[in-house]
RNA sequence: GCGGAUGUGUCGUAAUUGGUAGCCGAGCCAGACUUAGGAUCUGGUGCCGCGAGGCGUGGGGGUUCGAGUCCCUUCAUCCGCACCA
């Protein structure tokens, strides 16, 4: 036996263990650096190779930070609360808590054997009562603040209370308001707002609220019993479980993020976080720039107030279209048409999310009966109900400018509805133009300008007017804070009389009940309504409250008296690095953004963004493999026995080489009598169906067959055809790694066949970070030489550590400092693949010098020590070091170690290089001109023509233009 | 439809500011040592061609002495958002 990594990276494990090597204090008389992992939700199928992906990548730069004399906080914890350990236990009856907790022990268990550098001591749970308490803590101080637009910040409710106090509310007018008030639409003295009940007090003040209860419509999935954020349904269904998903109105907790929209917005800017992350959540918040505007509906004192992004549109306004949800809709639909509406609103809400969705070019609508009055040219328009307008936007009514808006245009062509052209010179016969760059024609006072301009001028107008105003409209959306869940969060309210208060903060942590069961109670109430004696609220927390601030507790993870100590805070100021999937752009990212500037706001951190740099490690895929299962269909089947046909034998059978007779001859040759060939070949009656193999039965795309016999009760004495010479040859496709694909890698088994070192470099070699590929271990072996390689260098036959203490060579200085240079400037760029070639290289030049000098070794296992943290440890006891190699300093490259005396310039004659010239790096340009000209080769390949240029980059090239 | 990303050998990939395309690894081929190991070592391996040479970074065009890299255009794949007014 020679390197023996077991050992090896047991010994060390543990020495790290022991000596809490990572153990991380506040010390400022050293530059902090903090590089976050995003915390795994611990499922129950433990860790497969894709998930240390990015810890790997985080380690090695936490790794190389720490040699570089920064006092680096490194830790890791569980996101513990979540759907799947709560459905387990509503199947089970297991408490979600047991179950959570054996997860966790096992993925800490995965993690220790690859050897990172977290210090365990900061350790969080979200799950934790004595995490929670902060989660609900922090809850408390959303629900005791209000958006201050004037201030622009987030700021206590007093101060709001203290105005009403002084001033009183002007309504919507009035410029501190940030929610929607439609009940105190009028506004209030400061008398009448002391006149009040509290009750009515609350009322209004639930208007301002961060946290408040909101009557929202609501992604309900009847399946899972509880209501999902948007980021939680994908087309229609939940993302967990696939159900379908409804839309209900709800009275709900909400925090109201789209308070913070502008903020989270502008300050992507300030961040370096990736473009497609930046832009989705650009999207997500979908800030447009527009116009309200009221149009008066003829007969009736009800107005119709419209957001557009197009006010310059308005003279080519032709109808309104209103949403089938529209509270206007009922009052506004003429005797005439009433049936006709009532019959398309009750067809509108029956058609499912999801059916909306996918029959989005189906154009249906409905005619109320009545018209309103476009206040700009007093033109009399007809109001249409229509369900391509969505009520959850805007206004939920649109102005319809068919010539400008391809949506209006298809409505106003199916319905046979006037269409003005609002533009010189551009036809619109076939589809609407949006274009902001014609002239406007027909348009009153707009007529003459460009679109782009007539934007500004309608806007003046309608202020002028007094029917509408500038306006800027999100399609962000108030995020629904309440779960009808057991596994999460409670929410610290208790009602009086109906009016919710929160608890007092001395009384936190408010703990998760004990329930008999964990569905909802037999009238629909969540599972909280089941625990004795609970007279709070009974929703919890949605999964994401947990993760939206403990980048915070981790650096302050054991303060009993606050959720993040001051002078923790101050120094760790935000995450400097934070490395996680791209999976969570509008989820996760979004959240702990916002609740990071309100807390900055309060004035408890000093950061307003969390992370500074984000990475987004790719996803490793699984590739599954297939088994070709045979279904006789409508045949006699003489053997009940399941038949399993080798991959070639299938697609030669698909593509047609070989026929139904031929295949079935082969069945038969195999097993004689399997079935009535016969009534095969009449009906034709042959299917194939494709079942997932366990990747760990399949090696090459060739199945253990003994294996797999004995992988599922019913193959025991499946009939495999195989190919001629005896192998199974599986299908295989690229898919995302789960347990329920088979297709699942485990790094367990990875660490124990090559070692975590040769993990840990393999992972980080399969290519860049950021790329996602799928998992194939194929490669490994170059990984694993690479690394006995380099024990060999150092370890006689007899696998004894033998080191020269000789002076080294230019030669070996060369390569050393190549390498450190190379593997540095990697780090820095978050190349990690790369520099897992260059150290590659650097030991086959080692090899082919035959270096075993100490002078070497020494750097070079400080170097390699963040890639391949244990056999590094190892080299460098070995040479006799007592402190750990995390406790030196990384070395220094040395330039003078890496110039070169003579290079090779390619001499090239328009770019084309026609021969090579060995010259003293030394030369100046003059001086390599001069021996390009006078050289042997040149006449040859000039063949007569003018020189007109000469390029020369020193180092680099020769390149003669002619 | 909008936005983001990616296209390089058989495969994973590499290539400072535009400067010898294909480093490193896998696979494959040949050889050595050995005799059957999933070991080690050496050499070869983009395509066409006997060769000189030519062609090559998804396709087409452009800028340049010179383009994988910059610009325009087009195609393909992946991801996000989507009847957002």
């Amino acid at each position: 036996m020679e390197y023996n990594f077991r050992e090896i990276e047991a010994k060390w494990q543990h020495y790290w263990r022991e000596h809490k090597s990572y153990k991380t204090v506040l010390d400022t008389s050293l530059p902090k650096f903090y590089v976050l992992d995003m915390f795994p939700y611990p499922s129950g199928s433990g860790l497969h190779v894709g998930h240390p992906l990015g810890y790997i990548g985080s380690d090695i730069f936490s790794r190389y930070k720490r040699l570089k004399g920064f006092n680096v906080l490194h830790p890791m914890g569980y996101d513990a609360f979540g759907l799947p350990a709560e459905q387990y236990a509503i199947q089970t009856g297991q408490h979600p808590a047991i179950t959570t907790e054996q997860n966790i022990n096992r993925y800490r268990e995965q993690l220790d054997k690859i050897g990172f550098s977290f210090d365990w001591d900061r350790e969080v749970r979200t799950s934790d009562p004595q995490y929670y308490k902060w989660t609900q803590w922090i809850f408390i101080q959303l629900f005791n603040s209000w958006y201050n637009k004037k201030t622009n910040k987030a700021e206590n409710i007093s101060t709001l209370i203290n105005c009403f106090e002084i001033n009183g509310f002007k309504g919507t007018s009035d410029d501190i308001l940030t929610g929607d008030l439609e009940i105190y639409h009028d506004g209030f003295t400061a008398q009448e707002w002391k006149d009040f009940s509290s009750s009515t007090k609350e009322n209004v003040l639930q208007q301002f609220r961060l946290a408040y209860m909101g009557d929202t419509m609501v992604n309900w999935c009847p399946q899972l019993g509880t209501v999902l954020a948007n980021e939680e349904v994908k087309d229609g269904v939940s993302e967990r479980g696939g159900y379908p998903v409804e839309r209900k109105r709800m009275s709900q907790w909400c925090l109201r993020i789209t308070a913070f929209a502008d903020r989270l917005l502008n300050d992507l800017e300030g961040i370096e976080w990736s473009e497609s992350i930046k832009e989705a959540q650009r999207n997500w918040i979908g800030r447009s720039e527009g116009s309200s505007l009221k149009f008066k509906v003829q007969g009736s004192n009800a107005e119709i107030e419209v957001f557009t992004t197009r006010p310059d549109t308005i003279f080519g306004v032709t109808f309104l279209t209103l949403a089938p949800e529209h509270e206007l809709v009922n009052e506004l639909t003429t005797d005439e048409y009433r049936n006709a509406v009532n019959e398309y609103v009750t067809y509108a809400r029956n058609r499912s999310e999801r059916e909306r969705m996918s029959e989005v070019k189906r154009i249906t609508g409905q005619f109320t009966g009545a018209y309103a009055i476009n206040p700009l040219n007093g033109e009399k328009i007809p109001v249409w109900v229509g369900d391509y307008v969505l009520a959850g936007y805007g206004t939920g009514a649109v102005m319809a400018v068919p010539a400008g808006d391809q949506r209006d245009w298809d409505f106003a062509k199916h319905f046979n509805l006037p269409i003005i052209p609002i533009n010189k010179d551009v036809d619109i016969s076939e589809a609407a133009d949006a274009t902001k760059d014609a002239l406007m024609i027909n348009s009153g006072f707009l007529n003459g300008i460009t679109g782009r301009e007539a934007i500004k001028a309608a806007i003046k107008e309608i202020e002028k007017l007094g029917v509408g105003k500038g306006k800027t409209n999100y399609r962000l959306r108030d995020a629904i804070f309440g779960r009808q869940r057991y596994w999460g969060e409670p929410i610290p309210v208790y009602y009086n009389d109906g009016v919710p208060c929160v608890m007092k903060e001395e009384a936190l942590p408010l703990v998760l009940p004990e329930v008999d069961k964990f569905l909802p109670t037999e009238t629909g109430e969540p599972p909280l309504a089941r625990a004795k004696d609970w007279n709070y609220e009974t929703t919890t927390m949605p999964g994401w409250a947990g993760s939206s601030w403990y980048y915070l507790r981790y650096m302050d993870a054991n303060n009993k008296s606050a959720f993040v100590g001051k002078e923790a805070a101050d120094y760790w100021q935000d995450v400097d690095l934070y490395l996680g999937g791209a999976e969570h752009a509008t989820g996760h990212l979004l959240y702990v953004r916002f609740w990071t500037k309100f807390l900055f706001d309060l004035g408890y951190i000093p950061k307003q963004e969390p992370a500074k740099k984000l990475i987004n490690q790719g996803m490793i895929q699984g590739v599954s493999a297939f088994a070709y299962r045979l279904l006789p269909l409508k045949v006699v089947i003489t053997s009940a026995r399941p038949v399993f046909i080798s991959k070639e034998i299938v697609a030669d059978y698909v593509s047609q080489k070989i026929t139904t007779q031929q295949l079935l001859e082969k069945v038969n040759s195999k097993i004689p009598g399997y079935c009535n060939l016969e009534d095969i070949l009449k009906d034709n009656a042959i299917a194939i169906s494709q079942i997932h193999v366990d990747v760990n039965l399949v090696d090459n795309n060739i199945l253990d067959i003994k294996g797999f016999q004995k992988w599922r009760e019913e193959f025991v004495d499946a009939v495999i055809i195989t190919e001629d010479d005896g192998k199974y040859i599986c299908g295989s496709e690229v898919e995302k790694m789960s347990k329920s694909k088979h297709n699942v890698v485990s790094p367990d088994k990875i660490v124990e066949d090559y070692g975590a070192d040769c993990l840990r470099l393999y992972e980080m070699f399969l290519g860049p970070l950021e790329q996602s590929k799928p998992w194939n271990t194929n490669g490994i072996s170059g990984v694993s030489n690479f690394i006995r390689k380099l024990w060999r260098l150092y370890h006689n036959k007899q696998n004894e550590f033998e080191v020269s203490g000789e002076v080294a060579t230019a030669a070996e200085l060369k390569t050393l400092h190549k390498t450190i240079k190379k593997v540095e400037e990697d780090i820095e760029r978050f190349s990690f693949n790369t520099s897992v070639s260059t150290f590659m290289i650097c030991v086959n030049e080692l090899t082919d010098l035959k270096c075993n000098k100490r002078a070497i070794l020494e750097p070079l296992a400080v170097i390699l020590s963040p890639y391949a943290p244990h056999v590094a440890e190892e080299l460098w006891n070995l040479l006799g070091n007592k402190e750990s190699v995390t406790k030196t300093q990384f070395p220094k490259w040395n330039q003078q170690y890496l110039v070169e005396d003579s290079f090779e310039y390619p001499v090239s004659f328009n770019g084309k290089v026609r021969f090579k010239l060995t010259m003293p790096l030394q030369l100046n340009k003059e001086e390599i001109e001069k021996q390009v000209i006078s050289s042997p080769e040149m006449s040859k390949f000039l063949n007569g023509d003018q020189i007109k240029k000469i390029i020369i980059v020193p180092g680099r090239i020769v390149n003669i233009v002619i």
